[in-house]
DNA sequence: ACCTGAACACCGTTCAAGT
DNA sequence: ACCTGAACACCGTTCAAGT
């Protein structure tokens, strides 16, 4: 699984393959699967492994405190691998590899935050779309055509806005070109959207706040 | 590309092939490259096909409620194309295939809830993140392998949670199985996280009208 | 228990040749 | 301009045979 992340990591997931796998492991491919029943399976192991780790750091204070501390956690963790993000996002939504320290530690917050029952599990499922969304589409990396002349055709499309059709995004596009989602055609390894994933981490937070106290208000269903 | 997108809607993203276009097609697979330069280049194409006309009905009324229905019409146009998940998640990061019009929407609701220069860019990241976040980890897909015994897999690793070390998640486990992120085995489009999706929208809305309370009364950068 | 050696099946892509 | 026919290269996976 080492080995795998380190492919990964080094080459990105579309090229590695069981074969170069074979090689730095100094074994014949066959050898693989006698410890691992498919390349899939080695992709999950590696994303394990990049995210072992998420939950073993979280500090105490306020639910509002550790629940950005997960989301900033997770990205972080993310950053380090940032070929798996596109795996990421299929592995994790229906999985059974999770973390339940981590799982853990966001029922715990949310609990705090006074949520419960039916709107408990709406807020956990918020939590955890937060927490991955953001981070696999910020570092989900281009096609892997040759990246020349498909910046110059990004960069021309955004170039050619129309002003009268979309007059908005032709007045904003000189402060979005290249710094956010759609408009981009740098990935969030060489260009982070950090400022964007402050205001993210923010907005849940106060999103989560709002929510609860609006809840709270109202009779139970 | 509508046949493309046939196909993917029918067999999912990892069985279609250019083969199997080109036999649907009723020509040889050499024939595909004439008119478009590779399997990922299909791919983008039905997505932008999918996701076409969201932009195109789109209410009027408060930058809150268009706001919603920006993410919900998201998920509308993919849920009646949940293969493309997945590749929506990489694809639409860094894509010069970009909806103008709904970015435009987007932007203007964002000026109208008072998001201006550095702040509109983070916001304007937010709601795209929001847009993609949910619905692409909702939707997204189980490996392809028999999922009959990989069902019994994630079951067994769910009901094995250790009360002791992870009591608040033996608590909530009742609930939260098959109906959460990470803890579930069905995808979204068998078990759809409908109410967990609208805690979203308005966690996201809610967070967006907090933030630009605060920004509003702090002195500008 | 774990690996070798070789093979199979499949698939994206290319290319010279057709019409 | 657009397609045929065939081939190449690559890769996941299998399996009988080894040790």
């Amino acid at each position: 699984m080492q080995a795998a992340l380190a492919l990964i990591d080094e080459k990105g997931l579309a090229t590695f393959n069981i074969r170069a796998l074979a090689t730095t492991l100094g074994v014949y491919p066959a050898a693989i699967y006698w410890h691992v029943p498919s390349r899939d399976a080695l992709v999950a192991g590696a994303i394990a492994l990049a995210l072992d780790g998420v939950a073993a750091h979280l500090p105490q204070g306020t639910w509002q405190l550790r629940l950005a501390a997960v989301i900033r956690g997770f990205r972080a963790a993310l950053r380090a691998h940032p070929f798996l993000a596109p795996a990421v996002a299929s592995e994790l939504a229906t999985n059974a590899n999770f973390d339940a320290l981590l799982l853990d530690h966001v029922l715990a917050a949310l609990e705090d935050a006074g949520f419960e029952g039916a709107a408990l599990v709406d807020a956990f499922n918020v939590v955890i779309a937060a927490m991955c969304g953001f981070a696999t589409l910020e570092l989900s990396t281009a096609p892997a055509g040759s990246s020349a002349e498909w910046q110059a055709a990004c960069r021309g499309h955004i170039d050619a806005i129309d002003p009268v059709r979309h007059p908005r995004l032709a007045r904003h596009v000189g402060s979005l070109r290249d710094r956010a989602f759609m408009l981009r055609w740098s990935n969030g390894s060489e260009q982070p959207l950090d400022s964007g994933f402050e205001a993210w981490v923010d907005v849940v937070v106060r999103g989560l706040e709002s929510r609860s106290r609006m809840l709270r208000r109202l009779p139970r269903v």
